[in-house]
DNA sequence: TAGATTGTTAATCGATTAACAATC
DNA sequence: TAGATTGTTAATCGATTAACAATC
């Protein structure tokens, strides 16, 4: 779905923001140093690999001490570009848009949401997290003056490719599709679908086999 | 994370809820027979494995026609015990947890919200969705009385783990944890967590290469 | 029949893990 | 020094892909 960039595997890309929430919670509890074995058992990484993964950006560990967590942290948000703020449009400005709007743990990692649009005139000009909600026909204009290089998509489905059209066109080059909706975006545009059904489908297939999978 | 079942590669069963929601799709435009070349442009999947993800669980296909959409998406809703209805506990009456309770593609999937509990004596007794929040007090013995399998943690992120143990010993045994928080379950219990800024970071890694990665 | 596409094998490729020497 | 834990190699394991005979 994503070009291959350089020689990294794209598992140990998936699994660096897993490391990095990990060694946030630690140093949120104080912690200074960790071990591979216990961020192992916090992220369910095998210790091998996640010494394994972290060689590919370089050395970050001190042998029969473990990895100090400040510089861990750094080194992770530095890797994945992390390390500077990022602006975010939302397009859709409904019950989902307001909770991604407000959530806290976007900031935490410098993503900021300085524009939200929607076509509804209703929810124009109403306020959602710290912006006011414009239209859609505004999109352009604003995406590109504050150069804003990541969408999120929470509008409905049918609306889905329209959005996504307008933001490619617009310059963007990451969506976040919290849609249903299978959207087709042209190359060098990043594509990631978060939909959390497809998650539970996932999720339920262990759980049938687990036990008898009671019929309701 | 997840023990494993049976014989069944971690991937396949990754993947099969990614085709279903392009069957699904795909029967929403009318059609109903599809390639695996197709289904593969659609998904991003290499056709080849489309093919050989299937015939874990049998044959389904036509040489020289192509899949029945309809036999398919019955068949891997089966596979995966999406084929009867299942009960969700909501835990969380905020932002996300009114979305969640207002998004389709759940009841589409035989997904119910049939029971949302929040801390916020405020919240209580307000309706989201089709049902009444109730105090979290009340859970256990509302998930003992339903038979709720499944919980989605929309919590702030301080309360995802006392959520999580309460769902836990009340029977749950899939939680879908929608907090940044990392939380510990017991054997048997499947967590999956999908922290939106999680997927962000590991976007961002690929559009960090891909240009100048300007400081802003 | 000719064309298309599956099901399946066999080859490749990459990721995971165990093990251990290096070293803090 | 003794104990701990990394960085790294080498072995294993599994997943991906190409190719093609089977067959609709």
């Amino acid at each position: 779905m994503t070009g291959t960039q350089h020689d990294i595997p794209a598992g140990v890309v998936e699994r660096l923001p897993v490391y990095l929430g990990a060694l946030i919670q630690l140093r949120h509890e104080g912690r200074t140093t960790v071990s591979s074995a216990r961020l192992g058992e916090l992220t369910g990484v095998n210790p091998a690999q996640i010494r394994r993964d972290l060689t590919h950006f370089g050395s970050f560990g001190k042998r029969g001490v473990g990895y100090d967590i400040a510089l861990l942290v750094d080194s992770i948000q530095r890797i994945l570009g992390a390390d500077h703020v990022h602006r975010l449009a939302l397009v859709g400005a409904g019950n989902l848009g307001s909770a991604i709007a407000g959530y806290d743990g976007l900031r935490q990692h410098g993503f900021y949401v300085t524009a939200v649009f929607d076509n509804d005139p209703q929810k124009v000009g109403k306020r959602i997290g710290d912006v006011i909600v414009r239209h859609v026909d505004e999109l352009p204009q604003v995406v590109a003056d504050q150069n804003i290089r990541i969408a999120v998509l929470a509008v409905p489905p049918e609306a889905a490719q329209a959005a996504a059209d307008l933001v490619c066109s617009a310059g963007v080059r990451i969506i976040l599709n919290y849609t249903p909706a299978l959207v087709h975006v042209p190359e060098g545009v990043t594509l990631h679908n978060t939909d959390p059904v497809l998650e539970l489908l996932h999720t339920l297939y262990y759980l049938s086999r687990a036990d008898g999978s009671e019929r309701v």
